[in-house]
DNA sequence: CTTCGTTCTCGTCAGGCTGACACTACCTCG
DNA sequence: CGAGGTAGTGTCAGCCTGACGAGAACGAAG
């Protein structure tokens, strides 16, 4: 077998909507390279291991036991990084994943060695984890135009508003309530009703959804407004 | 650093249309494992190329020098794939690209080690080649709906019908030729009229067109006919 | 040269989807 | 109880799409 050997692990995106704010988990290295810079959290692939396990290990890791397979997220993977010189210790190739999860308590990690982080404040990380980051949330935006994945940022049980809030931060724009009530309660499978109420708030109180079977928007939902100028 | 090493290979899914069908470049193993088998062609990552660059010089190795920069395709990265057992002589990664291609004259290579297959035809190939082929199908398949990428089968200069006949065969499906016009034609920048015409053939001559600067659909081409059944 | 078949191209029209926004329903707070 | 805020419904014009009709421009056949 001719070619040289890699290291190879897996880089995690790992996104959540706080606030009104799409925020990414990153950890503070401890050791060099980059000691002292934050990064996206990761690890190596172990001998019996695929990639996707993985990157559920270190999710698990990151998000604390548990609540990474019961908590209603989504993992897919993102793409290879493989430049020759993206790691000063020799041949790295890294695989990076891209998790939505809903906004959870802290990491469990006790310290400031990890934690949630707006991405539009995010800039320098270690390696080249800020461009791995881009290609993420450029990801993640699109999915949101053609899927139904808005919901994986959400917990089992959300309102309308929950959802548009999603949709909000992660595009950076300001959505029509009213059309966006229309447009995802008329997708067949998107919203499965509860005839539940979240009480409490001020203003009438909006009713609970948990995720249906649907993965696709069809229609999409855009998010330019179809700018059709002159050809 | 800790972790096991791997292999790395790439690997192309090499798509075009011939004869009204989705094609896939594929070549007959002359080693073992899988001796005598077809597969995806592909290679190892040398040491101080980047993912891309592999890709780049396999493609080239594979349909000719010359013909890959010259010609008008597209090759992006399509996904890793690093199952534990995938290749019996160890632990071998590989990053699989997709590489769509206008029609070209047969590959270089002399014999029968080498060439086109329909799509549907396509069964048992080496390693998870199978798998990597389907997702790389699919993968065109949903270009094609946001992207203008369908230009990227097509030769430098090719009429309406050619850019029809190649979304008909990479869907499987028909599309009216009149609606098909008017949304291509009224996407701004994807088509550049030459105001020169085909002749030769049965009917009225065609006009040729050019890509134009457009990469992205909006709003897309759907395949589905937008079911909306019954919530 | 005329006719016919084929293909390209432009039009037409109904229906669906979207953006914009008026209006009602219902809760909390003072 | 009234004011203010949020949830959800309804309306309407405009764009886009699917389903055609019909003319334009060629080659082939008679």
């Amino acid at each position: 077998m001719r070619g040289n050997l890699f290291a190879v692990g897996v880089d995690l995106v790992v996104l959540t909507v706080r606030g009104d704010e799409l925020c990414v988990l990153l950890v503070r290295r401890s050791e060099q390279p980059f000691e002292g810079s934050w990064g996206l959290p990761g690890g190596f692939v172990a001998p019996d291991e695929d990639l996707a396990d993985t990157a559920a290990r270190e999710l698990s890791a990151q998000i604390g036991s548990g609540a990474a397979g019961r908590v209603t997220g989504h993992l897919e993977q993102l793409a290879g990084y493989a430049a020759p010189d993206r790691d000063p210790r020799g041949r790295v190739l890294s695989v990076a994943f891209l998790a939505l999860l809903p906004d959870l308590p802290d990491p469990d990690q006790p310290g400031v060695t990890s934690g949630w982080h707006p991405v539009a404040d995010v800039a320098d990380l270690a390696f080249d984890h800020t461009r791995i980051l881009s290609d993420g949330v450029e990801r993640a935006r699109e999915t949101l135009e053609y899927t139904t994945l808005a919901a994986a940022f959400c917990p089992p049980e959300f309102t309308i508003t929950d959802l548009r809030r999603v949709y909000e931060a992660v595009w950076r724009t300001e959505i029509d309530p009213r059309n966006f009530s229309r447009k995802v309660t008329s997708t067949p499978g998107f919203l499965i009703p509860t005839n539940r109420h979240v009480t409490g708030g001020p203003g009438r109180p909006a009713q609970l959804f948990r995720r249906g079977p649907a993965t696709r928007l069809h229609p999409a939902m855009l998010r330019e407004p179809a700018v059709r100028a002159a050809g």
